[in-house]
DNA sequence: TTTTTATTTGACTGATTGGTCAAATAAAGG
DNA sequence: CCTTTATTTGACCAATCAGTCAAATAAAAA
């Protein structure tokens, strides 16, 4: 019933990541978010409701998929988001209790030094 | 000769370093920065020029006096300026090629974690 | 076909942004 | 004291911000 969506939501919360990764939360406005996705604000704001709803959206289904996105939206979110929002503060407390990874802060720590062109991403780190 | 500043630099710079930690560069307005700081935006700008002169004067600073402070603000760096910022990418990409520190990575992993209220700071690693 | 429901469209708003600048103020030199 | 130089003050500005909403559109239900 009703109209139908035009648009593929998983493909939307790919863009809208990769945005918020590479230009971080306040860096990124919901105009730059509307370029990247092709929607128009309305739509935007019917499907996730605030700029913030966008983030958890994309932060969830990265976590949720394990997608390799997972990595930068999760700092993004300890930087600039977990002060100041309870529900990205669950969520990336709630990840960070279920995880297994060995060393996450090494981890976290060279795609922090990727994000700022030190370090090649996926390169083995020699000991 | 003339007017003699009000304020002591280093204090200021100490502000502004921990506001931008806390809250992130974009995250950070000139306003948070007069009120934080005690100063009018005139005299901001009469000594560091623009908001991003503000950033790299503190991180400078930071780095040359090796202050703890200096470990946020590079993360801060990389992640919200180096990419649109030549002078601060400059500064980030000469500070890791000095660099002795033995796990970079992990410290500042371990550093992100703190900031997301993961782990606490300067805890010793359990293997 | 008509009604009902869901989505799209994009102009609009009030608040906040980084930055400017003329006037006021204070210190030193003559 | 008067001039010169440096700093402070805070009102002001254009641009951008996140968010709203009435009207238009499209699909299913009756």
């Amino acid at each position: 019933m009703g109209r139908k969506k035009s648009f593929n939501t998983d493909i939307v919360l790919e863009q809208i990541g990769q945005l918020f990764i590479s230009q971080g939360y306040n860096g990124t406005s919901v105009d730059d978010l509307v370029k990247c996705t092709g929607l128009l604000r309305g739509s935007l704001y019917a499907t996730f409701g605030s700029k913030q709803g966008m983030f958890i959206a994309a932060l969830k289904r990265s976590v949720a998929t394990d997608s390799p996105a997972k990595w930068g939206l999760l700092i993004v979110a300890m930087l600039e988001v977990t002060s100041t929002n309870q529900k990205v503060a669950q969520l990336v407390h709630d990840w960070y209790q279920a995880q297994q990874t060995e060393n996450i802060a090494e981890e976290i720590g060279r795609a922090v030094l990727a994000q700022g062109q030190l370090i090649d991403e996926g390169v083995n780190h020699g000991k």
